[in-house]
DNA sequence: TCGACATTTCAATAATATTGGAATAATCAT
DNA sequence: ATGATTATTCCAATATTATTGAAATGTCGA
């Protein structure tokens, strides 16, 4: 993943908003939520959902599918991985502003393989 | 940490500017670099720079010092830890999203220890 | 104290993001 | 087909953020 790559999907979390449907969508698992469901449960308008949840599938941090007439959304897990393994090897000095446990194990093995 | 404050942090970096800065200080280590440094090696207009390390600033995610007429910024590690641990408490299925052997050492490591 | 340098503050402008109402598209049950 | 349900797109109003250059602040050496 390059920095623009980081920075669209950094963006897309850096909002209350859409950082709060992430992690309602991480909590629901693989299964997901359809687009109402989540508009209910974070009382937003149709619109602002939908404005919300393209934003953070434009950044690739979540998939969505059709099921008869909902539209399910679901957290991309390998795509946050992602996200997480840039920071640790771009932003954290290698991975040495970890704790120590982690840095010895974790980072390593997500550094690229270069 | 709380949700607002990984907005916060998120958004700091959610700037291409901004994410250059700080992968910069990173890079520079504990003893990071002087305002006019980080401008000219990015050549960015003094203003500019003082608006973007100003907003790292606000954020936690870099300090300043002055020494003489310097002042310089350097990373803060910890901050990014703290952001770092946030992600993977709260939007990465605490953990599970990241390979297994992250998974099983690092996240454990520095889950939130209620 | 003076002059030179480093950085910030300010003000103006431009660009971008967020929100929700109304209209539209798609799917399903009857 | 018709109507009810689900979700999106379009649009306009508002708010936030980024950039720039000029002016102001602060710091130091002579």
């Amino acid at each position: 993943m390059d920095a623009s790559q980081a920075v669209d999907k950094l963006a897309a979390l850096a909002q209350e908003t859409r950082l709060s449907i992430f992690r309602l969508l991480v909590e629901a698992g693989s299964g997901g939520m359809n687009a109402g469901a989540i508009a209910e449960a974070l009382e937003l308008a149709p619109p602002t959902l939908s404005f919300h949840v393209a934003h953070l599938a434009r950044a690739g941090l979540v998939s969505s599918r059709q099921e008869s007439r909902f539209i399910f959304y679901s957290a991309s897990f390998p795509a946050m991985d992602e996200l997480i393994a840039y920071l640790t090897d771009n932003c954290c000095q290698g991975g040495q502003c970890l704790p120590k446990t982690a840095a010895s194990t974790a980072t390593r093995s997500r550094r690229k393989v270069a």
